[in-house]
DNA sequence: CGACTTCTGCATCGACCGATACAGAAATCG
DNA sequence: CGATTTCTGTATCGGTCGATGCAGAAGTCG
């Protein structure tokens, strides 16, 4: 066993990888993938280009982790909420915390996971395929947790868990897109308020 | 008073502009404002760059006229939706226009006013700032027509337009974004269909 | 130490970006 | 007709795009 701690050989890296996705995560956010140069990101995290190369591959890459880094990070809301003890919890928390995560002051406005690449560029269309699936995973976790709660006897058993998925995104990424247009926190969470004010749907 | 159809004087344009400009709102809808090259316009149009700056001015007055037609065309069921007789009326017809005209088959999928530029580089935001404006502005459009509604006694007197209006836009934003990831025109009617299934919000 | 490995800074690559200069073609004018 | 005006095609502009080559710096090895 050795318990001396040896460092890898070699030049040790002069910057934080963390730190510099962390960085890298926000410009995305905040200009979307093809918006953002590679001369943008590399300024923000403080390296040059030939460092972000040998250290995350490529822009594309790059767009990848920092789509990780969002994801538990800024969006870690949503994990959080699928273990709410019922589905109406699941539905409010998955709302307000996109309302908060949207709406931050001192980040950008909006979400990584809409804005990021809705549309693209033949050169952009992987970061654009990835948000798709991003997205399109969200909505499904969020079927399969209203999938359970009618199985355990949460939701009434004639409830469509597909339905009531498809509802609480799309008013999740309408709710990314008014932020990205500027409107208040306030007003979005008065509107996400009165969206599950008649849970589940009639 | 001149009978005689006399054309300007000079050489006359060799192409259509209205065709022209209809190319290149399909190819701005599909790819967003930066995602669209002028190589990619101008090949849809059918001209060259000249052709093209003669004509349009440059590439964010093109996005411009583009989005005008956007507006009058395939978002034209914004103003019809206006002119129904009950806020519900409204409100219905808005999203299922929505739906319709983000999953038409041989057109491209989402809205050109969400995904035309939500994020943009330095030199997009002329063109992200128009979008945000064309969003606010449909919002305000439909507040002021529920507003009316409250008056007309329409809707109960203690009904707060502008939250109806924050609602039922927010969905619309949604199903843009659901329709750009490629979930199918029944489904996002389904969920539009539930969404209203408790006018006015209980 | 000297050998080896990895990272960094600088210069630069070919491709593409939006936008123009220029000359000639195609129309209307007197 | 010739003069004038406008549009078109080609060729190209400087700038920026994402991505690399290369030499040297900065570490760990024996």
């Amino acid at each position: 066993m050795r318990t001396k701690q040896r460092g890898p050989i070699g030049r040790p890296r002069g910057f934080d990888t963390d730190e510099a996705l962390e960085r890298a995560m926000l410009v995305f956010w905040e200009h979307g993938y093809e918006g953002a140069s590679l001369a943008n990101l590399t300024d923000a995290m403080g390296i040059s280009t030939t460092s972000m190369y040998a250290a995350f591959g490529n822009k594309e890459e790059l767009f990848r982790k920092a789509l990780e880094r969002y994801t538990e990070g800024p969006s870690a809301y949503l994990v959080r909420a699928l273990e709410e003890p019922t589905a109406l919890g699941v539905a409010t928390a998955i709302l307000s915390g996109t309302v908060r995560t949207t709406t931050r002051p001192a980040h950008p406005h909006g979400c990584l996971g809409v804005q990021g690449a809705l549309t693209a560029s033949d050169s952009g269309r992987g970061a654009r395929d990835l948000l798709v699936a991003w997205r399109n995973d969200g909505c499904s976790r969020v079927r399969e947790r209203f999938q359970r709660a009618v199985d355990d006897g949460d939701l009434p058993p004639r409830t469509d868990p597909g339905l009531l998925a498809r509802y609480v995104t799309t008013l999740a990424f309408g709710i990314a897109v008014q932020a990205a247009s500027g409107v208040s926190r306030d007003e979005l969470q008065e509107t996400a308020d009165a969206a599950l004010r008649n849970w589940p749907l009639s």
